[in-house]
DNA sequence: AGCACGCCGACT
DNA sequence: GTCGGCGTGCTC
């Protein structure tokens, strides 16, 4: 008898063996008994033999599928991924499935029912449904074809039914060959020397595995590119999948996708609902759609011929899942390339420090894109010393006069503040109690619109005490400054001014987001305010003063990553203010005016910051010239988390002491969340192979600890957020 | 993850 | 007297 080894969708290690009485291939969804319940799994292997006691196998109910649900290049990336993330592979493979093959759906296209006239009914004489004018209306659009434009309730088509004057039937949907008949339609835009360059590199390379890194700046034309070498690859037949980062999904972009090729193409984004989304997943996989563009987890769908991937905006953390499964979508792009043997375009205008470190020791073949599109000069930018200055809301004087001057020229200004709320704090005037978050142990914002106080943390809201429950004073009051309170300051500065802001609070209500920007569209003097949010990839045309309200916050973190992604979302910025033909202006507020890696990013730009950077990773050994994992740990009384991270590090540095970093065990960066106290070790080895191995050996070792089942437990793989 | 078993606190 | 809280253990 054959012994199938079935993933389950449980966060567990092992696999589960069942024994197999029908047909079925590695790769098919099957149903099993596990435990006092059902459940749907995938066969890993099929084979002979067990380690378990053969006489206690349970046997699979059913097989669901007729072929493998993955394709094969999407089933080794997945293996691949399950070993390299040290995550369990049913996780694993059903985080890869749309929501409804996991509960066991087909995996086919679902038959058209259509309505049509029998013989009676379109014989009989329209007058014998003169009672029933609806009836008789339907009947009538039957015969003239027109029954598309009518809007008639479901219950008359049952009505005639039962009169036997129209049926139902179904039949398979025609399979869509979009390659036939495909066009791309001419570009108005003119190609730039390095943007044809750039184009033919990536066609000349015949299709074949190789990573691009398109590093264009803001303003350059990289969709131009993109949309060129898509064209390419669908005239050879041949899909393409593009992810974007998560509010990356502008109509802008996509109407130019739509426009120019004469093909379908498919967008996946949040608002789609389960079966559209395994429509365009059994729509790819069958060949059926010419483009795939969608976010993160759009990188599992699977193709027919996929002919190659672009990531857009490469460096943007949102590709990182940060829970559950915490796998790199761009990183796990490159390796799907690379068992697909196709090329992968990564672009953008700041590429991360470990894409550019590749670039340079020819990892990556980089293609530049340096001239900005038209006339757009790069904006003037300068430091504002804040030293000694009296702040209001955070604004100093000098500032305040700057955005003056930019509104009577009726232009536009943006302000940018990376803290939401009126004030991260409220504190008793008279004894000092500052109001906490009990299930984080973190102050809590205060939102002055919605008179709440809100935990940025978990997300809690609570009402705000009219006393300090500690000394019964009643003043109590807001310490600091976030986005609100800038907002609302700017009304009394510019009582005249349309103020918009834009962060979490105001654009989470639907449709929010495109108000704001139609309105800022219509030009005129305008306040932009807003947290990140508004560098991620908008276009506003009139604004010509960006202002950085609190560059320092940035500047001094904990995380070694914190002046990159600094730099990033200032260099998108900048690059953002004067577009047109108006020239910018960027004012960075700071209290260290003469901070080394600020000047060079003022000064010498990006690039010149990346490399000075990146020789600072490398004297210090920190990734892309090292490897990192972070292990977690969890738990509710804030003793198993800790003792089990001793624990494993004791046993690491007993065992692999002279290579391996460690750091902790120590409070993860959010110490307490939901209840739970967090707990992190961070590992860190030069070689990226032995790390896996160790992290291979450790699992096998703790797997056998009985404190490990106390603690919620997980291990990151290249963690972004340490 | 589910689901059951099992042992201590506030209630119809 | 029970309902139900979540700690613990197991799933081929």
């Amino acid at each position: 008898m054959p012994i199938a080894h079935v993933a389950l969708p449980v966060p567990l290690y092992q696999l589960y063996d069942y024994s197999l009485a029908m047909p079925a291939q590695v790769g098919m969804r099957v149903k099993v008994p596990f435990g006092k319940r059902d459940t749907i799994g995938i066969i890993v292997n099929i084979d002979e033999k067990t380690e378990f006691n053969v006489k206690k196998l349970k046997t699979i109910k059913a097989v669901i599928d007729s072929e493998p649900v993955f394709t094969p290049s999407i089933w080794q990336l997945l293996n691949w991924a399950a070993s390299y993330y040290h995550y369990p592979i049913g996780e694993v493979l059903f985080h890869a499935m749309p929501i409804l093959l996991r509960q066991g759906r087909h995996a086919f296209k679902e038959e058209i029912k259509q309505w049509q006239l029998t013989q009676l009914g379109k014989q009989i004489d329209l007058e014998s449904l003169s009672r029933a004018p609806k009836q008789q209306l339907l009947l009538s659009s039957f015969r003239n074809n027109t029954i598309s434009n009518t809007n008639i309730s479901n219950t008359v088509y049952h009505e005639l039914q039962k009169k036997q004057l129209i049926e139902q039937v179904s039949h398979q949907p025609d399979h869509i060959q979009w390659q036939t008949n495909f066009s791309a339609n001419a570009s108005s835009i003119q190609l730039n020397k390095e943007q044809s360059y750039a184009i033919e590199t990536v066609n000349k390379q015949n299709q074949q595995f190789e990573v691009f890194l398109l590093e264009g700046v803001t303003g350059s034309g990289k969709t131009e590119v993109y949309l060129n070498i898509l064209s390419n690859i669908l005239t050879a037949g041949k899909q393409a999948l593009v992810l974007v980062p998560e509010i990356g999904l502008t109509p802008q972009t996509i109407k130019r996708f739509k426009q120019r090729f004469n093909a379908p193409i498919d967008i996946l984004h949040s608002g789609l609902t389960d079966k559209q989304r395994l429509a365009v997943w059994l729509r790819s996989k069958n060949g059926e759609n010419a483009i795939v563009v969608g976010t993160r987890s759009s990188l599992f769908t699977p193709f027919k011929d996929l002919g190659v991937i672009i990531i857009d905006e490469e460096h943007d953390s949102s590709y990182k899942q940060q829970e559950g499964w915490r796998y790199h979508a761009r990183d796990l792009a490159i390796i799907r390339a690379k068992f697909n043997n196709i090329p992968i375009i990564l672009g953008s205008a700041t590429p991360s420090l470990e894409t550019l470190n590749n670039a340079q020791n020819d990892k990556y073949h980089l293609l530049q894109l340096t001239e900005r599109a038209g006339n757009a000069t790069l904006a003037k930018q300068s430091i504002l010393d804040l030293r000694g200055l009296v702040l209001t809301a955070g604004l100093s004087q000098p500032l305040i006069e700057q955005i003056k001057k930019h509104l009577s020229n009726n232009n536009q200004v943006m302000l940018f503040l990376n803290r939401r709320g009126f004030s991260p704090l409220l504190i008793c005037h008279d004894c000092g109690w500052i109001a906490e978050c009990p299930r984080c142990d973190r102050p809590y914002t205060f939102h002055q619109k919605q008179h709440k106080l809100i935990c940025h943390y978990c997300d809690t809201p609570r009402a705000v005490p009219k006393q300090c429950p500690k000394c019964g004073s009643t003043h109590l009051m807001p310490i600091g400054f976030g986005t609100e309170q800038l907002e609302q300051q700017l009304e009394i500065l510019f009582p005249n001014i349309k103020i918009s802001r834009i962060d979490r609070d105001t654009v989470s209500k639907k449709g929010a987001l495109d108000n704001y920007l139609h309105s800022i569209q219509q030009g005129g003097a305008h306040i932009l305010v807003g947290t990140q949010i508004l560098a991620k990839g908008h276009h506003f045309p009139d604004v010509t003063l960006v202002g950085i309200v609190d560059v320092d916050g940035a500047l001094f973190s904990s995380d070694f990553r914190a002046t990159e992604r600094f730099a990033q979302i200032y260099t998108q910025v900048s690059g953002r203010a004067g577009r047109a033909a108006k020239a910018g202006q960027v004012i960075l507020q700071t209290y260290h005016p003469d901070h080394p890696l600020l000047n060079v990013l003022l000064t010498e730009g990006y690039q010149k910051f990346a490399k000075l950077t990146l020789q600072e990773r490398k004297q210090t050994q920190l990734p892309p010239f090292s490897y990192q994992a972070l292990i977690r740990a969890a738990d509710r009384n804030n003793y198993y988390a800790p003792t089990l991270l001793q624990h494993i590090y004791d046993w690491l540095k007993a065992h692999y002491n002279h290579t391996l970093w460690q750091l902790g065990p120590m409070p993860a960066s959010q110490p307490k969340k939901a209840g739970y106290h967090r707990w992190q070790l961070l590992l860190q080895h030069t070689n990226r192979q032995h790390l896996q191995q160790i992290l291979n050996q450790l699992l096998i070792e703790i797997g056998q600890w009985s404190e490990t089942s106390k603690v919620r437990w997980s291990i990151d793989v290249d963690p972004i957020d340490n």
